[in-house]
DNA sequence: ATGGTAGTGTTACTA
């Protein structure tokens, strides 16, 4: 099975693009992030007629996240338990949805920006990383065999590598030493990133300004992490890093994985 | 010189 993950930017804008990387990769399951529309405003005619199966969860022109399938999807779920809230009146936001898919758990997940290390976006982001890793340590509690895979825009970069100039980001977010940490943690609850080890080197987002893309000056934030039943079915995973080029490409590409 | 793009929906906000 071929598993992908991929922040469109807009899923109206980028139909085309979506259904031809799905056609052209062979991906069997799709987490897509900022699908930007509502549920009702979601292109579903065309996934529908090219054979995919759509989860969407969408409330708003921010965020929305879906999982398309070739296969069909099972207990689909519009956020984890305990996921923070955000705004006024505090509101949960569509950044998670979950979906069973031949016997995986798949969460696609679009984790909130941060903005600034002082904005209280920030600590949004914190506490809905710390949320994540509670419910995801209590889905490996209650069945240790679970394949569960978290996949998704994490909007951190893990390590100094993950970005093309450390030093451009001293007190920025996606780097603080808060923000991998509680990335991290996912490892204390049993999940493992693992694309890292077959795509080394790779970037998977480059901001649309100041010809990021054509200097590649990107940055990885868009991982991968499996429990240790889906881990082990792992043989490769590929970064897409043509789907940034030519008019019309969205800021992130997708990060795939196969799985035996 | 401290800019520059792209999306949504409306001239602001998010990234």
């Amino acid at each position: 099975m071929r598993l992908a993950t991929w922040n469109v930017n807009s899923v109206r804008t980028r139909v085309d693009r979506v259904l031809a990387f799905l056609e052209r990769s062979g991906t069997d399951v799709l987490a897509v992030q900022e699908t930007k529309c509502r549920d009702d405003q979601f292109p579903h005619l065309p996934f529908e007629a090219a054979g995919y199966h759509v989860a969407h969860h969408g409330l708003s022109q921010w965020n929305g996240v879906a999982v398309v399938s070739r296969l069909p999807v099972e207990d689909v779920e519009v956020g984890f338990p305990g996921m923070p809230t955000w705004g006024e009146p505090a509101a949960a936001e569509a950044r998670a949805l979950g979906a069973t898919v031949s016997g995986v758990r798949v969460w696609s997940l679009y984790v909130p920006n941060g903005r600034t290390l002082e904005d209280p976006h920030y600590q949004y982001k914190l506490d809905w990383l710390a949320a994540l890793r509670d419910a995801a340590h209590g889905w490996l509690a209650a069945d240790p065999a679970a394949q569960v895979a978290l996949v998704g825009d994490w909007n951190v970069a893990p390590r100094d590598e993950d970005v093309w100039d450390p030093a451009a980001f001293a007190g920025a977010t996606h780097v603080s030493p808060p923000e991998r940490a509680a990335l991290a943690a996912l490892g204390e609850a049993g999940f493992a990133e693992v694309t890292r080890e077959h795509t080394p080197g790779a970037y998977t987002y480059w901001d649309y300004q100041r010809l990021r893309f054509p200097r590649n000056e990107g940055m990885r934030i868009d991982l991968v992490h499996a429990s240790p039943a889906l881990a082990a079915r792992v043989t490769g995973a590929h970064v897409d890093r043509a789907e940034r080029k030519g008019k019309g490409a969205s800021d992130h590409v997708p990060v795939v994985v196969d799985l035996a």
